[in-house]
DNA sequence: CGCTTTTGACCGGCGC
DNA sequence: GCGCCGGTCAAAAGCG
């Protein structure tokens, strides 16, 4: 038994944010809502259209009630792209956010903006922002190749303790942290724990999260030289609600989309009414200085319709998170982006963490 | 047999 | 410096 899970369950009240404080006041009024919608915000991250990629991994989309008639790149679309974060910041916020839902913009009630103050760094700013970096410049290569890396240099007193040293070989390096890809969550609605994106995740982990008698399952994409991870938590406030987040990019397209798009496994049975979705999704650097992620919410079946394949391979970080998010500018509130305890720690830059606890009991 | 899941241990970052 | 905590490793077990 681990005596420290033990621990971490009941030494709670640490720093744990509410996501409720970032979800964003956001809700639809019917089933058929075009997610496209909720998009439809001011939100410069947008690095213009560029039908690129277009694996298109139905499987998540689907079980969320995405549905389409036409090829549309997925919700993970950007994920596939093997496009990585440039060394520098993309390319400001051009004129071109024209991408005007094509239509179906049902209603959206378009909660408070973010204040640009309360922005977060962090898991976000993780993009490779390091010039000096060079495995910044491929996707996770966090773990094993990195690992090896550092297991090089460390050559000289490697011998001592192998026996370690053999399990654990951070990829860190001695200056600079460990660099995190851009991360997104969402939360879904649904029994299921791990939900269905059309992409291929072996889990190497679990742990128990504070606050929360659900835990947290840690997996990796299986495709070689993907190092793309994502966790998987049961918010402990409502039991239903799944959040899922997705660190990194895919470096290939989706397996089961490209033996067809009906290769997904819809556990639809689970997603059926998948009631509601919430994204949290980090901004570009040049839009804020602390990026910090976003949570999109939807409630109802949410029915995304996306036409154009926005992936597009020099707009670096855009093409890490999903092409409807870069598609629609969307800011959401960071007050309202709180909700869950576990992954909202990682979601939360360390620097609103550190805040003496926001008063999220009562405004 | 190969792949995935489980699970205890370990590591590094961070707060105190 | 110490302890907490999130994240990861990897051996063992489970599964098809």
């Amino acid at each position: 038994m681990d005596k420290r899970e033990v621990k971490t369950e009941n030494s709670t009240a640490n720093s744990t944010l509410n996501i409720e404080e970032l979800m964003i006041p956001i809700s639809f009024s019917s089933n058929s809502f075009a997610l496209s919608s909720i998009f439809d915000m001011p939100c410069e991250s947008i690095g213009g259209g560029g039908g690129g990629d277009k694996w298109g991994s139905l499987g998540f989309m689907d079980l969320l009630g995405i549905h389409q008639d036409f090829a549309a790149p997925s919700l993970f679309d950007s994920f596939q792209s093997p496009v990585v974060f440039p060394p520098q910041p993309p390319p400001p916020p051009s004129s071109q956010q024209q991408q005007q839902p094509q239509q179906s913009q049902q209603k959206v009630q378009q909660g408070a903006l973010p204040s640009p103050a309360s922005r977060i760094p962090e898991s976000i700013s993780e993009v490779s922002n390091n010039p000096a970096t060079p495995n910044s410049s491929s996707i996770s290569s966090s773990s094993n190749e990195a690992r090896n890396d550092e297991n090089t240099k460390a050559g000289d007193e490697e011998e001592k303790d192998q026996d370690k040293t053999k399990k654990q070989l951070k990829p860190k390096k001695k200056n600079q942290k460990r660099q995190r890809e851009p991360r997104f969550a969402f939360m879904t609605k649904s029994e299921v724990d791990h939900l269905d994106d059309g992409y291929r995740w072996r889990k190497y982990g679990q742990k128990a999260v504070k606050n929360s008698p659900y835990p947290r399952s840690y997996y990796r994409c299986t495709s070689a030289g993907c190092g793309v991870k994502k966790r998987v938590e049961r918010s402990s406030e409502d039991p239903t609600i799944v959040v899922t987040t997705y660190e990194g990019q895919h470096t290939h397209p989706s397996p089961m989309t490209t033996r067809g798009s009906l290769g997904f496994v819809p556990d639809s049975s689970a997603f059926g009414a998948a009631a509601s979705t919430s994204f949290v999704v980090p901004q570009p650097q040049y839009l804020q200085q602390q990026q910090q992620p976003y949570l999109y919410t939807s409630s109802s079946t949410p029915s995304l319709n996306i036409n154009s394949a926005t992936t597009n391979a020099n707009t670096g970080f855009n093409s890490s998170f999903p092409t409807f998010l870069q598609e629609r500018r969307f800011r959401p509130s960071p007050a309202s982006l709180l909700r869950d305890n576990g992954l909202l720690q990682d979601l939360v830059p360390s620097q609103m963490r550190k805040e003496p606890k926001m008063e999220l009991n009562n405004g």
